[in-house]
DNA sequence: CCCATGTCCTGCCAGC
DNA sequence: TGCTGGCAGGACATGG
């Protein structure tokens, strides 16, 4: 599932291939991916805008397009975004083309279907799409152990359930925040406010290095994920517990254990998360 | 306000 | 062997 590794990986290989490209054609092949305009104004706004940059925010993606418009993406579980020749076979599960003047395609392929798109002017769209709740963007300067330290001390929620949620920090999923609480040393049911200055040092460590592992490796390919390339990345080779129940720990050697918090599933070890 | 749960969606796989 | 039910989860809606 693209978490922030994944999507910025996306965006870094699809970034060259289209800033300042021209668009001639969008098709939507599925409707309900296209949350906002209408299909037919999605359609028809979309030709002979230019791509001036290509952005993310959390795990969205944002195609800056001319006339002050921009193309919001999110990927949810199982969305693509590949750059392909228009000759390609077409894909199952593909619901949207986006054609570029030359001789490229853009192509959103979904098997689940969570994903969603949302165009508009800038500022409007950006409102459409949630951004402006979202928390603060984990690899920025913004996203200091102050920042964390106000974060946890603001609510009683369960660690896990507070890193999943996108309008405290955003780009974590259930992967890496699996990862940031193990090689923090902290318990996926541990109390946000709960934290201590040095169990907070800890987290704030942890989900720079996790995420920085993440990207360093081109992003975690467990099933469907691949970059805006087709390719797959290799931090699956690197988890240190998610997916892992049952074999043991890599610090302790103790078996990895499971527990729902907030109907996810979250891989810990039960000696070294405390 | 705060937080937990339900919903969407389809492929996969354990278990019968 | 073939079927089925449960599981996977990001973000939003809903309701207590």
């Amino acid at each position: 599932m693209p978490e922030l590794p994944e999507v910025e990986t996306i965006r870094r290989t699809l970034e060259p291939r289209v800033r300042g490209q021209v668009i001639t054609e969008a098709l939507v092949l599925h409707p309900s991916v296209v949350v906002t305009p209408e299909i037919q104004e999605f359609s028809s706004l979309l030709p002979g805008k230019k791509v001036i940059a290509l952005d993310r925010r959390g795990k969205y993606l944002l195609f800056s397009l001319s006339e002050g418009y921009t193309l919001i993406w999110h990927l949810g579980m199982t969305g693509r975004l590949l750059w392909l020749e228009p000759e390609h076979i077409l894909e199952p599960h593909t619901h949207v083309i986006i054609t570029f003047k030359y001789h490229g395609q853009l192509r959103f392929v979904d098997v689940r279907r969570f994903g969603r798109c949302y165009l508009g002017y800038t500022q409007e769209v950006f409102r459409q799409a949630g951004l402006h709740d979202l928390g603060v963007e984990p690899l920025s300067p913004d996203f200091t152990i102050e920042k964390l330290a106000q974060i946890t001390h603001s609510t009683r929620r369960h660690l896990k359930n507070l890193l999943l949620d996108q309008h405290y920090i955003a780009g974590l999923g259930n992967i890496y925040s699996d990862e940031a609480l193990f090689w923090a040393g902290l318990h996926p049911l541990r109390v946000a406010s709960s934290l201590d200055k040095k169990e907070i040092e800890r987290l704030h460590q942890a989900i720079c290095q996790v995420l920085k592992a993440g990207l360093s490796h081109g992003g975690t390919s467990i099933r469907d994920y691949v970059d805006g390339t087709g390719r797959k990345g290799n931090h699956q080779d690197y988890l240190a517990v998610y997916g892992k129940k049952g074999q043991p720990c890599p610090r302790c050697g103790k078996a990895i254990e499971t527990l729902k918090v907030g109907g996810r599933t979250s891989y810990f070890c039960s000696r070294c998360q405390l």
